[in-house]
DNA sequence: TTGAAAGCGCTAACAC
DNA sequence: GTGTTAGCGCTTTCAA
């Protein structure tokens, strides 16, 4: 079988264009030191070839690599889908080409995927997801991540504070407040909050955030009740059945994040507890399939996709001399989830 | 500053093993002409030192690309969203990278992909999304992996049938008949399809399946109405409105995909139309989400996660003398948006 | 079975 | 501004 498509090499596109290896290489990585007519010449030759580099060869060489690498914790979780679409986007737009891998939300997973991602040479990493509140573990990330950079590699992590490279913040705190005081407003006295693993900074944060809006309030503490199961559906599922038996005097629950707000909606409805006739669920995220459960879920909306955009143009661009952190703003998305409490029993 | 984490080389691993660089080489890349011990210390030093391979040099020398393109419509879609899921199950698992690009849906787009992962030289490609009917498109595509192949590259195809290389293959015609089938049994007997696309071979295929069980009834292929709208949510919402207005007699739709369905039921439900009690709806592909959305949704189960896993096994297998092919079933799964149609009216 | 040496295609010093 | 050349780290002939 015949290739029909030969891959020319830089040589032949440097023959043919009638100048030596080294200015047809500078031709068309535009860097300088050609002069512009030539410079067009040998890039207008190249395209009528086809001429396609050879990635490999020109990482080999010590040029930069032109693929990132993007960390999520878990693909099939949305926030995480539309953090590497926006990051996809940019790629797709400015030729680059991404690889992603998932860390399985450990840090063990994390340091063998930027170890990977090391061992191919890629330009730029971009970590996604929280942070972990264990010293050690974000330790050895930051370690690993400081050699990549020591080695001229652009980093950018989003939601992660804790780490010396560019970063992309959404605010948790103040969108636990946001969401909670929404709440408050709506009358809710008595609210559970349906958290994440206690290790994860944003579920930290969030967290905080609620605390600080119900300590505002001048309620005392123990009328917040507050659960650790999994970030995930199953992990909202298995919470609110949870949180019904030993806190009925709920009425509102908060989900530390829409995915986990959608298996309690699944719970009550199994339980026949109407939404939010006799309880109040909210989430964070705003994923896109937030306005399209039953009930619709209320949330504080982050911009997941913008934030992959934000942190892809950012290991696009030249390091800066310090960190920049960019942060990015939350809005509360009211929808059929939430509502007054139910009325005191009069009696 | 310092790099902790010093970056051997493979001759640093066979001067510490006391052996030539090509015999290390061979030891560590499993080809046989090593004698065992040897081969096995070699290992034992690489793995104590922390070696890992260039992949660049790697492959620049000739050796397999080691990274698996994936290439997708569109990530944040959750059909592909659970096939990259998938894939990148088994990757991690195998100790694989991919580079999941997006070609946006066009064949022109695809074509650009499979370019640069062919410029990234990857070992292998996983094509996921529906073929287009335009044979014109189709060659093209063909034409460009078959050129990849020639050079060595894997290839695994999701959802197409007319490329020659291993494929994946959901049955869409089937699946259209099991769906129509349900809705016929229902007493539904004035219909409408909300189909994506004309020109994509999975709407062509599940539309296919759906007049089949239609004609096999023997109604009148009037009494299905088709329309063609954007394969996404938003092609639910308006596809959804203008059968409403063109088609008031329809008792049952059923959208060409899950998204599509979920947009319908977003549409119905401003319009105070109730599900199922006034309209029945069914999509295909079984979402994550499906089950969640309100009302639930009555759809078709097509395993995308699995298609993408056994893509990905497919292309870490040598190639067969011919194509492969892995048919996948699928599942009727009954849920709250399918129910009998309204009563006659009784004057 | 093992080793020496020739590239793979490109970039970046270094000369001119 | 342009060309020459020495590698980048690895796999793979080819000899021994």
């Amino acid at each position: 079988m015949i290739d029909e498509t030969p891959t020319f090499r830089l040589v032949d596109v440097a023959q043919r264009a009638g100048v030596s290896l080294a200015t047809a290489s500078r031709a068309l990585s535009e860097s300088d030191g050609v002069s512009k007519e030539r410079a067009e010449h040998v890039r207008s030759v190249a395209l009528e070839m086809g001429y396609v580099a050879n990635a490999h060869a020109r990482s080999l060489a010590g040029g930069a690599g032109s693929t990132v690498g993007l960390i999520v914790h878990e693909i099939s979780d949305p926030y995480f889908t539309e953090i590497a679409s926006g990051v996809l986007r940019i790629a797709t737009q400015r030729a680059r080409t991404v690889q992603i891998s998932q860390s399985g939300r450990t840090a063990e997973g994390e340091l063998i995927q930027i170890r990977a991602l090391r061992t191919h040479r890629v330009g730029a990493i971009i970590l996604a997801g929280s942070g972990r509140t264990d010293a050690l573990d974000e330790k050895s990330v930051a370690r690993e991540l400081s050699a990549f950079q020591a080695a001229g590699g652009r980093v950018a992590v989003i939601g992660r504070h804790h780490l010396s490279a560019d970063a992309v913040l959404p605010d948790n705190v103040a969108a636990g407040r946001t969401i909670a005081s929404h709440l408050l407003g709506l009358g809710h006295r008595r609210m559970a909050v349906l958290a994440g693993p206690a290790g994860l900074h944003t579920v930290v944060d969030r967290l905080a955030g609620i605390r600080a809006a119900f300590n505002d309030s001048g309620l005392p503490e123990e009328q917040l009740a507050v659960m650790h199961t999994e970030f995930t559906r199953e992990g909202g599922v298995t919470g609110a059945a949870q949180i019904l038996k030993a806190h009925p005097e709920v009425t509102a629950i908060i989900a530390i994040n829409d995915v986990m707000a959608i298996g309690t909606l699944s719970t009550l409805r199994q339980r026949g507890v109407s939404v939010p006739e006799d309880m109040s669920v909210a989430g964070f995220d705003d994923i896109t399939v937030a306005a399209d459960v039953g009930p619709s879920l209320t949330t504080v909306r982050i911009p997941m996709a913008r934030m992959g955009e934000f942190a892809m143009e950012m290991v696009l661009t030249k390091q800066a001399a310090r960190p920049r952190r960019k942060k990015t703003g939350h809005e509360l998305v009211v929808r059929g989830s939430t509502g007054p409490p139910p009325h005191e029993h009069t009696e």
